[in-house]
DNA sequence: GTAACATACAATCAAATGGTTGTACAACAG
DNA sequence: CTGTTGTACAACCATTTGATTGTATGTTAC
């Protein structure tokens, strides 16, 4: 079983940091897709093999993405968990406000009373 | 109705890098509880009125949040329709793996048979 | 063994970010 | 009218980011 561990402000501000780039969001939807090369990911776009590199380290330290050798190539999946971790982030705000929406409901529905 | 538009890369760039400050989530936060003036909002954190200021307007830039003018005040909500978008942005990279799964299954289906 | 390929990593550079202080001005309170 | 409060905005500075090129090293193919 997979241990959901409390995620610290830093590795929050990882992944939204890593998904506020046009490119690395599309290799995190290549990698989810399925698995690819760092080089072969790198054909994809318009800019050198190490500036792709680079977009890949940022999603690796987000988490976003793992890298794992095979042969000479770097093999990279895109982590289907983290994102689902990045969309409970979300909800958490989507629940104060519908909390706060609840405690509006709750006064006015006292003041009817 | 509020129609559905597009975001553009840009407009969810700016979403996400808005999300990766805890002192700027810490603001969505406390806006969608209620609404909240900028100078108020300064009260809350170690640092000057200026900064707090500006990250209002990064999350303004990103339509986190919007800003109404009250008598010499600034009001600040959080904007919950914003929030629904950006998780919506997440259920998409969550589709383009489950619809990868699916073709999986599909696969060994037919090698099955 | 040699050449080609895939990667890692350092140095470099321009632009963006996150913070500061200072100045100006509008709105409210007395 | 005057002082205080709330905001806007500019200038400035250190750090980070996004990209480049260059060099080194490991892996595969022949």
């Amino acid at each position: 079983m997979v241990v959901q561990q409390e995620l610290t402000d830093d590795d929050v501000n990882r992944i939204f940091r890593a998904l506020a780039d046009a490119t690395r969001r599309d290799i995190v939807r290549r990698t989810l897709v399925a698995e690819i090369s760092v080089s072969h990911l790198a054909d994809a776009y318009a800019m050198s093999f190490a500036a792709v590199q680079r977009h890949v380290a940022v999603l690796e330290e987000a988490k976003l993405v793992t890298k794992e050798p095979r042969g000479r190539e770097r093999i990279v999946r895109g982590d289907p968990g983290r994102i689902r971790q990045a969309q409970r982030l979300l909800d958490g705000f989507e629940q104060i406000w519908r909390s706060r929406i609840d405690r509006l409901d709750t006064l006015l529905e006292e003041q009817a009373n």
